[in-house]
DNA sequence: ACGATGCTTCGGTTAGGATCGAAGTATGAA
DNA sequence: TTCATACTTCGATCCTAACCGAAGCATCGT
């Protein structure tokens, strides 16, 4: 009758529409205030706040306060791993937004997920990056190749130093709006940020959408060309 | 505002505790009937048909009719699979049981996880599989080895029989009790059937719990030995 | 045909929680 | 010190949805 861990206290947290919003602009990496978070949620802030208490109660957001703002993030990347597996899971059974708004096409071609690039342009690079032998495809899993190392050192990454890290170096992670694969954990992280210190691309203030220059297109779509 | 799919929809879907009980019962990858879940929910059969269309509204279930039962399903395993991320994410967090229950040791022990075998002993033969070099595991995903498939045959496992359905052989699948990888994926569902037709440990009828008769331990125990 | 079983639908009650106005606390600026 | 900003807590309202009793279908066995 009552076997395993408590999936319905964390399923009530998300199934707030507000909460949901909420979790959702959180997705985009930054910290957020809460009053920030109260206009992402639709809600008054004294509202907002009831909520953020609750999601830091049970341990999906945590706080971190400067000065007079409190400035909200996802507990850690198994939040944002889990949550975007969760988009994947809805967008796949068509629990798709009623009306969806202008900034769709926007976020569908490029978006931050977590901390990597996500929507049609992460999908492309992570498969330009296994079709040229970078990348090994082995079952679910990532690694990078001898070859895929040398050739991330010309663009500007150090894999062996990222390697360290105790997070994994690749990780696959499911689109929701291509519903295919694209690269996550740490290598995708350093990938997104070398995109953005190189001024190929930026994030936009209210969205989660990455928003690339022409010249940054250009040399991104260079970079990473389909196969087909 | 309001960007992405829909996560509340199924966030509320999740959130209340008779459709949380209903969703773990179905985790046993067993049929079950409209009555049968309303008591592993906790409440009446009224009610449970009502979470159970929500359910089925929901992409999460399908029925089928059988006579005057009918009995429920996940809709497929990527349900399963999507739960059984949201149990480890739960259990990692702390959100557990108030009460464990006294059925707790026999499910850490091994419990079958949608369709193939977890806890305790499902993670120490994925992990004696990969001493022992018949898996291979890379990153995230693992790939038996070409001795792995003979080692497997002659358990009784046909793998290139496998290998030609559209699910995956292999995959990972982090375990809720143990917080470390077992083996699921159509190699996993194999593994599991095969112990139960060799009559080494049988389902119970309440539970998600596999029970191990004594001679079907041992057995199990001296196939799948730990490298420690 | 008849009753028994399995399940769904209807109606009415109830409780939990989402919401906001208003007041209270903390920090910074002048 | 005084005011403004950022946020939380309190109090009260309101609404959804979970719940069960009772009645209504559907299917099976005899």
């Amino acid at each position: 009758m009552k076997e395993g861990p408590d999936i319905a206290q964390i399923g009530a947290l998300i199934g707030d529409p507000a909460r949901a919003n909420i979790l959702t602009a959180l997705m985009g990496g930054k910290a957020l205030t809460a009053t920030e978070l109260a206009a992402a949620g639709g809600v008054t802030v004294q509202t907002a706040s009831t909520h953020l208490a609750k999601l830091e109660a049970g341990n999906l957001l945590v706080q971190r306060k400067q000065g007079r703002h409190r400035y909200f993030t996802l507990a850690d990347d198994s939040v944002g791993k889990f949550l975007e597996s969760i988009m994947g899971f809805a967008a796949g059974r068509g629990h798709l937004r009623h009306k969806p708004g202008p900034k769709e096409p926007a976020l569908r071609k490029a978006r931050i997920c977590y901390d990597h690039l996500a929507g049609d342009y992460g999908v492309r690079m992570l498969d330009s990056l296994i079709a040229r032998g970078a990348i090994d495809a082995f079952g679910d899993g990532l690694a990078v190749t001898e070859s895929g190392e040398s050739e991330l050192k010309r663009i500007g990454i150090d894999v062996p130093a990222l390697k360290s890290s105790r997070r994994p170096l690749c990780r696959s992670c499911l689109d929701w709006s291509e519903r295919r694969a694209h690269l996550a954990g740490s290598l995708g992280k350093a990938l997104l940020s070398n995109f953005l210190d190189k001024g190929w691309a930026r994030r936009t203030a209210q969205s989660r959408s990455v928003v690339f220059s022409p010249e940054g297109e250009r040399q991104f779509l260079a970079l990473f060309p389909t196969s087909r």
